[in-house]
DNA sequence: TCTGGGGTCCTAGGACCC
DNA sequence: TCTGGGGTCCTAGGACCC
């Protein structure tokens, strides 16, 4: 056992992209490297709200998910483009690629970050070593800047690989949590949004060490089993293992969408919902999946959303079945007044070659009808 | 004339069963 | 006259993350 190595504990790298939509963009238009860029997801300058922007854009004031005309407002120059999904998705899968040249315990985490166990990695090199590599790997094929963090678990690997942005590499041990972690500001604690955040600032609980410090069963009476948990991870405990499977094992699939007028009119937002079936249908037949659970969702202009589902007694993924059971719903639960957003989710989804194992050949081919 | 779209996990209450 | 407790399934919604 060389000596660096951990007698009882594990290896963790989180890699965080930085500013990814933005970065790929510029490796692809090399025109806008150092512009203040963004990427918008709605072209509708209303409504559409900043995804990520380049660090030049966010020196001037801009940041994710602000409305493109508070954006611009604020950096008058900004270049914005729409989200190009097909190519980050190609580009993501070379990252997780080259992650994979490391350790097979590789758990994509969403688009452009990934926890790695590298643990038994000790052959390639130390924890520092494998970081640095990774990092000059993923600039030399992809021409992208990343952070990487390393801790012994997946809540401190996390929030370490947050704290030099960008290019970062940051190791946070368990004895370093005091120093590093507990000074940090509650509401930049992985796992606590507006809502903890601002009900634990009622507390005086402003820090992530007045977290620590706050008594447990106090935490437990103000946030549920939430509270415990949040005080555990502060502590530097976080028992979840690293698996490479989660992220290929989806549990529902969804698309909505913002209008760009609100609808009032019932046929109007039917053929919407047609719509909405039709791209749901294309993205399940994608990933061959199925699902016996359709849920819709209705956002009113007030912005007050609603859920309605329906569990089905068999699995479903061709359109008309989808907007069948969604139509229903909708005409069950729309109240009548003007639409912003309508969505449809399928979910309770398994792969069609599970599908053969649980179900006799008769279920699977209603299913299919 | 503010606030997208895609997800996950958790909680809580009611129905139902034993 | 009165009414336990555990377990599961289903639905709705909240909170959080990227």
């Amino acid at each position: 056992m060389k000596a660096w190595y951990p007698k009882n504990g594990r290896v963790i790298l989180h890699v965080d992209m930085n500013s990814f939509y933005a970065s790929v963009e510029i490796v692809d238009h090399p025109e806008l490297k150092g512009k203040p860029l963004a990427i918008a997801g709605n072209p509708d300058e209303r409504k559409g709200i900043i995804v990520t922007s380049s660090y030049e854009a966010r020196s001037k004031g801009v940041k994710t998910t602000m409305s493109l005309w508070e954006a611009k407002k604020r950096c008058p120059d900004l270049i914005v483009k729409r989200p190009n999904f097909p190519r980050y998705r190609e580009v993501s899968s070379q990252l997780f690629r080259i992650l994979e040249d490391y350790t097979p315990y590789v758990e994509p985490v969403s688009i452009d970050e990934a926890f790695m166990d590298i643990t038994d990695s000790y052959d390639i090199g130390s924890p520092i070593e494998i970081a640095e590599a990774v990092q000059q790997h993923v600039a030399n094929d992809l021409q992208l800047p990343c952070s990487i963090g390393i801790a012994p678990n997946k809540f401190l690997a996390k929030m370490a690989s947050d704290m030099k942005k960008p290019n970062g590499i940051t190791i946070l041990r368990k004895r370093d949590v005091a120093s590093k972690l507990w000074p940090l500001p509650i509401d930049e604690m992985y796992g606590i949004g507006i809502k903890t955040a601002e009900k634990l600032r009622r507390y005086e609980i402003n820090t992530i060490e007045d977290l620590v410090e706050t008594d447990t069963m106090m935490l437990k009476s103000m946030l549920g089993v939430n509270g415990e948990k949040l005080k555990t991870r502060a502590l530097g405990e976080d028992p979840r293992p690293v698996d490479p499977e989660r992220a290929s094992s989806f549990k529902s699939i969804g698309t909505s969408k913002t209008f760009p007028q609100d609808i009032a009119d019932y046929d109007a937002l039917s053929a919407q919902l047609h719509q909405l079936a039709e791209s749901v249908t294309k993205r399940l037949r994608r990933k061959s999946a199925l699902g016996n659970t359709i849920q819709l969702t209705i956002r009113y202009n007030d912005r007050k959303t609603i859920t309605r589902r329906t569990k089905i007694n068999q699995y479903i993924e061709n359109a008309t079945d989808i907007y069948f059971y969604s139509e229903r719903l909708l005409e069950d639960h729309w109240n009548g007044t003007p639409v912003r957003l309508l969505g449809i989710t399928v979910q309770n989804t398994v792969k069609k070659d599970d599908m053969t194992y649980q179900m006799n050949l008769f279920e699977y081919m209603k299913g299919l009808d």
